[in-house]
DNA sequence: GTCTATAAATAGATAGAC
DNA sequence: GTCTATCTATTTATAGAC
């Protein structure tokens, strides 16, 4: 901690996550991460093992970034509904990223059910945490069945990327966030 | 046509088919489709130029199972509401194979977004199959904005598959497999 | 049409100098 | 801590014998 080298980690971390969303895990080698930091793929080893240890940290860093998100958007919003309505707005905030590689969390899953089910079950974190928050949101606003509230909107966030993506759709995109969002209201 | 060799390149599209859904595409190797095959790699070349060109040919395999599948969806039911019950019910079918690799078309898409927009591009067909004949039936039954509705059936089923299989969770998809069968109804 | 051998490129990972 | 050189395995793809 504090040594010289955790830059240098977290410049690693950083454009691996951003290759990991717009290439794929797979798809996205040493030589890709070493060029995008001009750090060399020897130095790699000095902060991590294997590649996988890369997936891990990016996956940490995921965490805390939508958990500071989520708190964000508890703290500047009046209500449980107008924080819920904030996730939703997200597909409209990265709209072409989007359209152009799908979401971040929900493809790696997908990614990584077919080839590493070990890794995918250490990246769900990320899901659940999502998950918990919203959850939590609807539970507040004396919904029933927060639980299975909090899967739906996932579910209903991560269809519509699908086919926003698959389409390049950006009219099905805003379309869809229209009634998700109307969805929402009508739940709580 | 009606070459001795035919039965071959039709063993080397049927085994890459299963792989390219339980594996994902980039992670499937010539290796692996050898092995399935009891196929030599080197006789792949014959048939196909490049592991793209595999891919085609998958992409037209399923588009044409699934024309088959959709026209027996209609054969043997007595309403386009019954039919596409009968779409939603494919996740049920097969619901060990979504839990597991989620959906071939979806997650096929999702993965060629990131590396290869342009057999992203040529796979979308599949897609747009269930697309069309969701279409007819939503707009045979009388209903508003048939093309609307198709795009969000696809949608759901693809958010459903997408969760069910990054969370492994069965209790969910049937779950969610009884609200979209109720889902339809109220649009029909 | 079928198959073996191999080319050419790239992957993840290691050793060791500095 | 940093970086170069390299190892080993695997990839897609080709050449050419049969």
């Amino acid at each position: 901690m504090g040594t010289k080298g955790e830059g240098n980690r977290q410049r690693i971390v950083t454009a691996a996550d951003d290759l990991f969303y717009k290439r794929g895990y797979n798809q996205t080698s040493f030589q890709d991460i070493s060029e995008a930091t001009d750090i060399p793929r020897g130095n790699f080893y000095y902060y991590f093992k294997t590649k996988d240890d890369i997936l891990e940290a990016v996956v940490q860093a995921r965490s805390a970034d939508f958990t500071a998100m989520l708190q964000n958007f508890e703290a500047s919003s009046t209500s449980p509904r107008e924080s819920l309505l904030m996730l939703v707005g997200m597909l409209d905030t990265n709209q072409d990223g989007v359209i152009e590689s799908g979401c971040p969390i929900g493809s790696l899953s997908s990614e990584l059910a077919k080839d590493n089910a070990s890794l995918q079950g250490k990246s769900r974190i990320v899901f659940e945490v999502l998950y918990d928050w919203a959850a939590r949101q609807f539970s507040a606003s004396g919904a029933d069945k927060a639980n299975e509230l909090a899967m739906d909107l996932l579910a209903r966030m991560q269809g519509i990327t699908v086919m926003a993506c698959a389409f390049k759709d950006a009219v099905f995109l805003q379309r869809s966030l229209q009634g998700l969002k109307e969805w929402v209201n009508s739940k709580i």
